[in-house]
DNA sequence: TATGAATGAGAATTCATTCAT
DNA sequence: TATGAATGAATTCTCATTCAT
């Protein structure tokens, strides 16, 4: 029953927005009772924190796995982040979604964890930049932090309109991604 | 006084979220009462309507004539459209975060029409590159249409995080992005 | 209307108790809506410390005419307090009954400034006493401390039960007050 | 657990008040279940039925106990039944407040046996006066229920301030209270 | 151009109570 | 004897909106 309120909110909160979907909707969209709703959540905010938890620890989990293997070259470990980032998207998409545009309706101590997490997420990412700088596989006449955000960006963006069922497959997208980042686009 | 409102309600909306924002609120940042607002705007949503069209149809405007600019290479074409987006996040950042992130909180015929231009702005800026690609410029061996997400995304989500007053300058944010869009991060 | 929001509800609160009182009952007696109440009071409890606040404001400030009369013997200074407290049930019993039912309903700063004031009462009765004690109008073998609780302890119990239109009219139940604390009842 | 379940309900009842507390606060303060709540009492309304029916038959039967003692003057029973009420605020104080302030939330026959209770006391009390009376030892030119509920006045509100740890020992209260009420404050 | 009183629909949340286990 | 899941009704409170002035 909890993950079912958790599917099923996550579903609303994305096609309508966290504030506008109200805990009536996503008990009625369950035919069960708000009372079952507050057996399982404290408040609502509490429910979008374990959204967003669920949504970003197992982000950070499958980063650190990547970022520390002990084999592979920072340009394959950069590629293994993109291809992650894209290939989340058919299955936690709407939780990725939620979690950038819902932030605003967290508080206090809620806030800060996820703000520290996101924050953690983009210094790893922007460690790996670090590291293959330092080995020469990527230019060192470049701020790392820009580089980093600038990829970053790309990938988080792509939430907004990629859909699995398009013409481009997650794989495609993300060798394209990389070939712009790479190598550029100009001829 | 109707100017006022749009300002306090964008500085509101965007720190708060358009729900979280009550129409007291603003009333209040302003010391009038919600009759004045009624006076200048039909709803809140048509307000959210009108911060946004404002917003969408500068940009609209303004990539316009950068595009039809006649003697412009393709390349300087691209470094003005992505300088006009980092430079606007100093005085419409605001008005940009809530037109992503709120847009779910318009209905109907509101939203159809955002949306639409919104797409006209991806579809110039796709016209843009395969522009480049046809002169000779932009390589011709990748997909115009993720390029341009590639890069769009890129740009937009620096709203997220880029600060004015933080030590990197717009124009040199604008630099760095076009070098690693044409030219990659691989040494 | 705000008159008439305090009025019913202290009907109400006494009736039935400050927690069994919902907003609803108030406003139905009215025949107005909800939004009606929350347009005149902040909330339950702010309407609550209202009363209270009308109501010991009330009193001290009779009381402290009464004590700084320039003339009256201690003596007939309590008998005015007696008297005091006796005539408001009719018009304020109901205020009283809240107001020492019900202060287990108010919190934090609300809480401590009704606390202070009821102190406040009884320390400027203890006064009273105390003066007698010194002016050779009242014994001084006695605690003045235990003297004043036992004899405010009978006003504020009669609130319990002393009903303007029963058998006793004010003025004899006052008299008899005195006259027991005064002389006592042993022959 | 069902002595355990009372002695809880009645410090919750006492600190909270009777509406403000829930099944859920008493059962969270065992680290028992609702359910176990509802095996050992029928409802919240018969629990606090029970606490009061606790308190006001033991003070009925000291009561009569001390009226009918065989010896004793009509003086020494007062102050034995004034020692009782006092004595009892160590142990049964919070039973005593809750019995007077949570009245209101008793319906129906429960409210109706609980108001026959509280008058029979009443009524044995002014018993004792009268039977004084006409003994000679108390005054036979004051009314009979005015001085029952002066005196019962004073005692009961006395639970509203006494404190067993304070300056004061239950004795000397009782004495003084005695004193007052036999021979006056006045020199 | 602006106010202030009022509305009514709906929001989140609480809670006594039930019941199968 | 006790638990835990679920209910449903009620509660406080919010808020966009209306309208007479």
């Amino acid at each position: 029953m909890k993950e079912k309120l958790l599917r099923q909110s996550i579903e609303l909160f994305e096609k309508k927005g966290f504030s506008e979907t109200s805990i009536q909707d996503i008990v009625d969209a369950l035919g069960v009772t708000k009372g079952t709703f507050y057996y399982y959540f404290k408040s609502k905010e509490q429910m979008l924190m374990q959204i967003n938890l669920h949504y970003i620890n197992d982000l950070l989990d499958t980063q650190l796995k990547i970022i520390e293997h002990p084999e592979k070259s920072w340009q394959d470990k950069l590629y293994d982040v993109v291809y992650m980032l894209i290939s989340r998207i058919e299955k936690h998409g709407a939780s990725a979604r939620i979690f950038f545009r819902e932030l605003v309706n967290l508080k206090g101590e809620y806030f800060e964890e996820i703000l520290h997490k996101r924050d953690q997420f983009r210094i790893r990412f922007q460690y790996l930049i670090e590291q293959g700088i330092e080995s020469g596989e990527f230019r060192n006449d470049l701020r790392a932090d820009l580089m980093t955000l600038s990829i970053l960006g790309s990938c988080n963006w792509s939430y907004m309109w990629f859909r699995t069922d398009g013409p481009v497959p997650e794989k495609e997208l993300a060798r394209s991604f990389l070939e712009v980042f790479l190598n550029g686009i100009k001829k």
